[in-house]
DNA sequence: CTGAAAGCGCTTACAG
DNA sequence: CTGAAAGCGCTTACAG
């Protein structure tokens, strides 16, 4: 048999205190059929031997991992730290660990991943699935973070709703005319975003959309959005679906000379970690990923506590959306009344 | 004793076939101690049956749990993703899943997230440490990824020399005044990169550094970089130590009416997944993560593998510096024959 | 080539 | 209040 453990067991302590196990587990799970003048010494001797539980043993009495999946089919999404950031901190919580997967956006993989998830036994997982992808029933319990048009068992922003802001927030600007400009209008978070802006302008405003990749498909990856003809047109908002399409359409606007945002304004979604950096600050709708997380994370413990035996198909029918915020900086702003443009050809 | 698990174990496989579970072990083991009529016939049952093998009862019999802990103590660091991805990948190639630990940038609570794996049994972890600290060596191997300043077991890209791809690229689009651009001197990452520019420098060129950390604490937070100012002074390029600070430094420049590339060029660092959406793109130098964290990887397993008793500090004694890439994008070039700025006052 | 047995570390009825 | 015993699912010498 293999040395297995550096550290003492329950049975060390036990023989060197001249206790039973028995005794040295209860003293130390606090349950209290143990004499509070003995667990307490139980409790010192244990702390003095450093010792850790084994959470293999635990693991395999109780039938119980404490782990918990974090699927990520599309790791590159910029969104991926603050998600696994919530996500472990509601977990860690709960007492729970997190493991990752990863399928490197390949949606044939994503069931390879969850099966490596299952295989070391979590108790549960959160996907946060690839646009547009149905989640095959795992044998655990599984809760989805994703737009809440995915049916059953998710957690979402009210992405919708994060929309109304947005157009609220350019009317109030005065704003008449918006472009809206997406990455691909498959994305049910994106179209859900872009429902919501139209859905809050006023009656004397109008808005177009231009979706990226389709563009790209004909003009080219990296092409330009043609965004200084817009504004020629008389479009004065732009309003990205993500901070990461906001960012294109800010520099290009100002590689033609168009000033951000005395001439017009530019927004976007996600609050990501750079769009405070950018010159002039970025305007974007944030979502609440710790309450999702949470929201997530304690739906999945009800569904594993409710059953007790985890069999198939078992998942959560919670199905929440979480608000958004508006996040008002430099890039959003009422028009210069004399908007001289001073545009250079290029 | 509770319901522990849905599927069939080896037992019920040993029984329903009328053979030993030491027989069911071995065949689905692939050790080879068994006819190969029989693995077979053992192997089929077990997939027809469903039979996931418990993780909890391998590890306690082997003292191998299995899993690798990824400890970021800097979550919001954008590289995170990048990280992620790579070690699970490298992680799961050699059959190993990846718990992952975050203590929220608070350095003090790092060691309790190191605590928090060791409990679950990581058999080694993988530490991308927070700016300047300095790891306390747990008790199980651990690899840290880093600038290679941090003395032992460190994997770390060239930072240095990634400073000098910079300096050449710069020289030979024929600059001659250089303006570093970082956010924190004490960064050893950051000054390996500044040091490595600045090495690279020919002796016709001269540089300055713009430290944003210090700036803002004078100036506020989101301050200007005063960039305009640096080009009338006769900077004509910028070289940011990550492109965060090459964002904040192309928008500056934009929104004061200074054409990048034409004007002046602007570089990063890390590659960051916007660093391409940017108009113009970004030129930057890309840390070889997969390679990173294939080397942190197998420098854990070897450690491992190493020691049957993974007792108190052992730790992987291999260094190494990955290369770093250049990546040219429209960001810079040379500049325009006649660089009529066309500044606009703001 | 196959099987009986021990044991990894833990928890939990059960008995005293 | 404390202890002896069973058993979670697995692997690995050892015996046949």
């Amino acid at each position: 048999m293999p040395q297995l453990r550096s550290g003492p067991n329950l049975s060390r302590i036990a023989t060197s205190l001249g206790v039973s196990v028995a005794t040295v587990s209860n003293a130390l799970s606090g349950k209290g059929r143990v004499s509070e003048r003995l667990a307490e010494k139980i409790r010192d001797h244990a702390r003095a031997l450093g010792y850790v539980p084994s959470h293999a043993g635990r693991a395999l009495r109780t039938g119980r991992s404490g782990v918990l999946g974090l699927v990520l089919p599309d790791i590159s999404n910029p969104l991926f730290p603050k998600i696994a950031q919530a996500i472990e901190f509601a977990a860690a919580s709960a007492g729970y660990g997190v493991l990752i997967a990863d399928s490197r956006g390949d949606v044939a993989t994503q069931t390879e991943a969850i099966n490596r998830l299952v295989e070391r036994g979590v108790e549960g997982m959160i996907i946060v699935p690839r646009r547009a992808t149905r989640i095959a029933a795992a044998s655990c319990p599984v809760a989805v973070i994703d737009t809440a048009s995915t049916p059953g068992n998710t957690v979402a922003a009210d992405h919708w709703q994060g929309g109304q802001l947005i157009a609220a927030h350019l009317a109030d600007l005065g704003h008449k005319r918006i472009l809206i400009i997406g990455n691909n209008p498959e994305s049910n978070v994106q179209n859900d975003r872009a429902d919501g802006i139209r859905s809050g302008l006023h009656e004397d405003m109008s808005c177009e959309s231009l979706w990226i990749e389709k563009l790209e498909r004909r003009a080219g990856t990296g092409c330009s959005l043609g965004l200084a003809r817009k504004v020629e047109q008389g479009h004065t908002a732009f309003a990205a679906l993500s901070d990461l399409q906001a960012l294109r359409a800010l520099t290009e606007l100002q590689l033609h000379g168009i000033k951000v945002p005395a001439n017009v304004s530019v927004t976007g979604f996600d609050d990501l970690i750079w769009s405070p950096v950018t010159a002039p600050a970025l305007t974007t709708v944030k979502m609440d990923m710790d309450k999702i997380a949470e929201i997530a994370v304690e739906a999945l413990l009800d569904s594993i506590g409710t059953s007790s035996i985890p069999e198939g198909r078992i998942v959560t029918a919670k199905v929440d959306r979480v608000p958004m915020h508006l996040i008002i900086r430099q890039s959003s702003g009422p028009r210069s009344p004399l908007s001289n443009l001073e545009r250079e050809n290029s």
